[in-house]
DNA sequence: CCTTGTCGTGAACATCGTTCTCGATTAATG
DNA sequence: CATTAATCGAGAACGATGTTCACGACAAGG
């Protein structure tokens, strides 16, 4: 439940510089571990993810990975922190190497699409449904964060904060909801852009999700363009131009 | 893989009036047998479905239920059409039961959220990850189908047509892809309707999906204003009034 | 040097999906 | 009605899974 730091004694290996032989090649061994529980997820998929192929992948007995992960839900957790901070990374990148804050939402947007397309099972893992009796640890919400930062950093500096067109009548009680996630993300927005945000970002792992999922069986024709001009169509009515 | 079908030999037992009285049993506890694993799956989840579980609820020994499923899938495959067909008949029904394209839409979005919030397992088997080795059969896409078609059923007979605002410069390639959409639930649309109703399809399960696997941190505020808010927005941009 | 803690091994347990054989019971046939 | 054929449930078995435990081998620190 709580990750590998639960076994690894007082000695808190800061991951910078492990002070002993021997923590460093602990912490060598269980970045290889997660690297081959990363290539079997790839593989077989989060739910099928064996603990016991990944050992055979390292030559090692079943057992002897609880030295390192107190159970098959702590190395779950490593790879979906890891995936978040994979995803995370690359809407950064492609948010950073646009402009215009709609042309930089377009590039965050197919950067994610095609992220997920390359690593459907670690899509899987984080945007599916959540494996079975698995309770999200707060190191993952920590990661998951980070790609949520990224979408709303395109959408902080939107030039006009231009309230979305189409607006319904204010819907009562909409403002407490969305004061929380304006403080964390979008201060100074009104409540209608945070609304238009925070759909554009569910419209974005949506589609990717219908896609990956195979919910959109509409024939082998390249899903781009429609998927291209569906987010503009989100990422304008969130106020970006 | 194929259903319950393929074990059941040439009877056919067409559903309606099961000739003998064994076909009739048999029929009964095949139901039972579902309903059974509906339970289970509501409290395990569809992960942790077990078929042996299944079989002690019911006082019987695991491989007498072989009898009436060729393998755990298949009862994953009567769970999945279960699943569909039950929130397409409530998408019907809140879709019938309002005036107005758009309340239609906002009634349609309420009565699927409410159906997920309350069977939230049975939304992560349809809607979430796929199971490991499994793959949708024929009967589920038609199951699937359902709930499409109800969703188009309020978007067609919608007043104008209108354009939806913020419009796009014309997606090269965007009409290939739209076509087979347009042709089966929307046809006389142009290209941007369809696409817009697409979105607005992907936001409503984006947006259930969102809140129901735990990625919608925001504190415990009640969260229907914002998904309200939301879909009032996505139907809206799909030329609903 | 010797103690202490870490690590890999191998056996074990409970659970899972699935297959098989074997009586018992029911339906169809002469 | 008697006999044959089909269906069904029970139970044992196989390989696989996650997890626990006791046992040696080894290095670290006093």
């Amino acid at each position: 439940m709580t990750g590998p730091e639960a076994i690894t004694g007082p000695e808190a290996e800061a991951a910078s510089t492990p002070r002993s032989v021997r923590a460093r090649v602990r912490a060598e061994l269980t970045a290889e571990i997660v690297a081959a529980a990363g290539e079997e997820l790839a593989e077989v998929g989060p739910a099928a993810l064996s603990l016991r192929s990944v050992a055979r992948r390292l030559g090692m007995v079943p057992s002897a990975l609880y030295r390192y992960f107190p159970s098959r839900d702590s190395l779950l957790t490593a790879l979906i922190t890891e995936a978040y901070e994979a995803v995370g990374a690359v809407a950064e990148q492609a948010a950073g190497s646009a402009d215009g804050s709609l042309d930089r939402w377009l590039a965050l947007c197919r950067a994610v699409r095609t992220w997920g397309r390359a690593h459907p099972q670690q899509w899987a893992l984080i945007y599916g449904s959540p494996v079975p009796g698995y309770a999200a640890p707060q190191t993952t919400v920590a990661a998951a964060l980070r790609v949520t930062l990224a979408v709303a950093g395109v959408l902080r500096d939107a030039p006009g904060a231009r309230p979305p067109q189409g607006v319904a009548p204010d819907e009562p009680g909409l403002e407490p909801v969305v004061a929380p996630i304006r403080d964390a993300l979008l201060p100074g927005r009104d409540a209608p852009t945070v609304a238009a945000t925070v759909l554009a970002w569910t419209s974005l792992t949506g589609m990717v999700s219908l896609e990956l999922f195979g919910h959109y069986e509409g024939g082998t024709t390249e899903f781009e363009p429609l998927f291209a001009y569906c987010m503009a169509l989100s990422g304008r009515a969130a106020g970006l131009d």
